[in-house]
DNA sequence: TCAACATATGAACAATTATTCATATGTTGA
DNA sequence: TCAACATATGAATAATTGTTCATATGTTGA
């Protein structure tokens, strides 16, 4: 793409520096596109709900059920989003699975969440 | 709501502990709401672009659409969108109206997006 | 091997949302 | 006051998404 395809206002010619800075600076698609699809799935109330139960300990999908008081179904399909985000593992014991958080990443983002929110 | 009205499986009996831990711990509706409305503004990734240009330096709307290639009326909308968010401020400068980062904890939850999706 | 249990998954539906287009609002200099 | 500019906004459309329902997969103990 050249810079020189879009002019909305006169300013973009006082203001090319500006726009070759971002140009220069900006992640690149693929990046952008992972960053936005991990916020993505912080952006749904069940599925917060579920890292916040797992805060708690570790537990099976019916315990995370119970807690959120939804059907297993739909919380089977959220903890799939989860995990291929990497924001939970799991493993099975006998029968049931047991979900987990990854890491403290999760944490980290929700606290910063928090503090925003907060204030 | 009561704890005993949805039972999915038969270790609610064992691991009501759990599920009462959860409730207590569970932040209220209110918060779980606005915190994943805040991460739904991150979960675009045209609005993290408009974000990683305002890491540069604040700009008009013009220059914002100039930089990532877009219409105005699209910028402008998600604009909006960030300020309702509290995550952008603006201010009138003549006929323009010029965008910044509203404080620095969108730097600190971009970050940790990227820790998380580079790991 | 089979019945009961725990979880996963595909399809369908309703709800939400990002962009476009047309137009309104607000500002400036002449 | 008026034309040109900069931004905001409402309506419409297409695309995405969360939940439900029905059912499939996988595990255990008898």
């Amino acid at each position: 793409m050249s810079l020189n395809d879009v002019e909305h206002c006169d300013v973009v010619h006082k203001h090319a520096d500006v726009v070759l800075k971002v140009h220069r600076e900006m992640p690149d698609d693929d990046k952008l596109y992972d960053l936005a699809e991990l916020f993505k799935v912080f952006g749904d109330s069940t599925r917060i709900r579920i890292l916040f139960a797992l805060f708690e300990e570790e537990m099976c999908v019916c315990d995370i059920a119970d807690s959120l008081n939804m059907t297993q179904s739909a919380i089977s399909h959220q903890l799939k989003i989860l995990k291929q985000s990497k924001l939970v593992g799991n493993r099975r014991e006998g029968k049931q699975i047991i979900y987990f958080l990854a890491d403290d990443h999760v944490r980290t983002i929700i606290g910063q969440g928090i503090n925003h929110i907060e204030e």
